[in-house]
DNA sequence: TGTAATGTTTACCAACCGGTCAAATTATCA
DNA sequence: TGATAATTTGACCGGTTGGTAAACATTACA
C-alpha cells in the first residue's frame, strides 16, 4: 500500500523530489496570490499539472502544503537581514540592506506576497516563527543598529522601528504592486521603478529631505 | 413586493439606514480581516446580528456588499493626502502627512487592511479605482513635491516614490500589526508603539540617519 | 383602521471544497 | 521477468457557501 509523505522515514525517490517541487512551486503561486484560504487545492494541482489525489498523496491537507510552503521559503526570505554586519560601515550596511531588500522585492515578490498575506490576516499559521526565530534574528541586528546610535556612527534611533522602515518601503514593491504600477501609469512597465526606488529610498534613509546649507 | 436595495429608487428608510449601516460595519470586520474570497456571507451576517437572507435583502450579493463598503472607505482614506498642502512649509507638510497617516493607521486599521487585502490579491474589485481617482490625486501631489524639489525647499526626490515611502512605512502598522507586535514582544502592548513610530518616521523622512558635523 | 409596501424568516438548492477510497497503472529491483 | 512497492486516477462524500423562493411579519401612510 501506498503512504503519503508524512509516514515515510525512509529517503526520498527521485519522483518524490520532483512532484513536490512541481507542487510547492504551483502553492507558491496560488497561496501567494489568494492567501491560504483563497486558494483551492484544485487550482494548486492544476498549476501543478496534477489530479488533486495525486497531489494530496503529497501533502495529505491543504495546511501540510502550505506549512511545507512557509519552511521552505522563509530562511530565503530572512538572508538579507542575517548578511547585516555589525563590523561593516554602518551606513553602507544599511544601504545594501535597502538594496538586497528590494531585489528580493523584485526576484522573489511571489515569496513577499505569500508572508504578506499571512500577517495582513492575522498570521495564523506562522505566529509562532514572528515570535520566535524571527523576533529573535530582529532582536540581534537591533542591537547592533543601538550599538551603532551609541557610538556615534549613525543618528539616534529606535532601531526595531528604522528595520520595520526598510521592511515596509522595499516590500511594498512586491505586495502593492498593483497600485504603485497603477499610479506610476504604464509608461514605468519595465523594471525602472525598482531602480528608481533604489535611488530613493537609499537617499531617504541616509540623508533624509531637509535640504541643509 | 420586496425589492431589493439595488432596484429602489426612492429614498431610503429609516430602516435601510439603521440596517445598512450595521452591515457595512460587520463587513468592514469581517472583509478587512479574511479578505474578499476569504469572508463568508454568514459571518457577516452574523456580526450584523441577522439572518443571511436579511443581509441579502439589503445587499444582492457579496460583490454588492463588498463595493459598497470599499465606496465607502476610499474617500475617508484619501483625506490625509488631500490634506496635503502646497501653500504650507514643505518640511512641515511632509512631518504632518505622515503623522495624520499614522494616526490613521492606529485608528482605521480595518480599513487599511481592507485595502491591502484587496491591492495584494490584484485589485480585482478596484482596478479602477487605482487607475482613476487615485493617480489623479496623487499625481497632483507629486507636482507639488517636484515644485519644492526644484525651488530647493526640499532635497531632490522622486515625488511618488516619497509618497510611496510614507504610504508604505505608516500602514504598516496598521496591515502588519501582528508581526510588529511579535517583534516588539509584549512590553510594548499599549499604543506607545505609534508614537515611537511617529517619532523615529519624523526624523527619517527629515534629517536621514547619517551623522553630520 | 385598512392596505400596500417594506422587512424578516424558514426551508431549500446547486456549486464548490477539502478530503477519502479502492482500483488501476507504473516504477523498482531481486 | 516477476513480484512488490510507489504512484495515479475516477468516483465519491459530507460540509460549506453564495444565493433563491415563498410565506410570514411589520411598518408607513392614506
Amino acid at each position: 500500500m501506498a503512504l503519503p509523505r508524512a509516514a515515510r522515514t525512509q529517503r526520498r525517490t527521485r519522483i518524490q523530489e520532483e512532484k513536490e517541487e512541481q507542487i510547492l512551486e504551483a502553492a507558491l503561486e496560488v497561496f501567494s496570490a489568494h492567501g491560504f484560504r483563497g486558494a483551492t487545492i484544485d487550482q494548486i494541482a492544476e498549476k501543478a499539472g496534477m489530479s488533486k489525489p495525486n497531489l494530496l498523496y503529497y501533502f495529505r491537507t491543504k495546511e501540510a502544503m502550505h506549512r511545507a510552503l512557509i519552511d521552505r521559503v522563509l530562511d530565503t526570505w530572512l538572508d538579507p537581514l542575517r548578511e547585516f554586519n555589525a563590523e561593516g560601515n554602518p551606513v553602507a550596511e544599511i544601504r545594501s540592506y535597502i538594496r538586497r531588500k528590494l531585489e528580493m522585492a523584485r526576484d522573489f515578490p511571489r515569496e513577499s506576497r505569500l508572508f504578506a498575506n499571512e500577517i495582513l490576516q492575522g498570521a495564523p499559521h506562522i505566529e509562532d516563527e514572528l515570535k520566535g526565530p524571527l523576533k529573535q534574528l530582529v532582536d540581534e541586528k537591533a542591537e547592533v543598529i543601538r550599538a551603532w546610535a551609541k557610538a556615534g556612527k549613525i543618528a539616534k534611533c529606535d532601531p526595531y522601528h528604522l528595520i520595520f522602515a526598510v521592511w515596509s518601503t522595499t516590500q511594498h514593491y512586491a505586495d502593492f504592486d498593483v497600485q504603485v504600477r497603477a499610479v506610476l501609469g504604464q509608461e514605468n512597465a519595465g523594471d525602472g521603478r525598482f531602480e528608481d526606488a533604489a535611488r530613493f529610498l537609499e537617499r531617504l534613509f541616509v540623508d533624509g529631505l531637509q535640504v541643509r546649507e
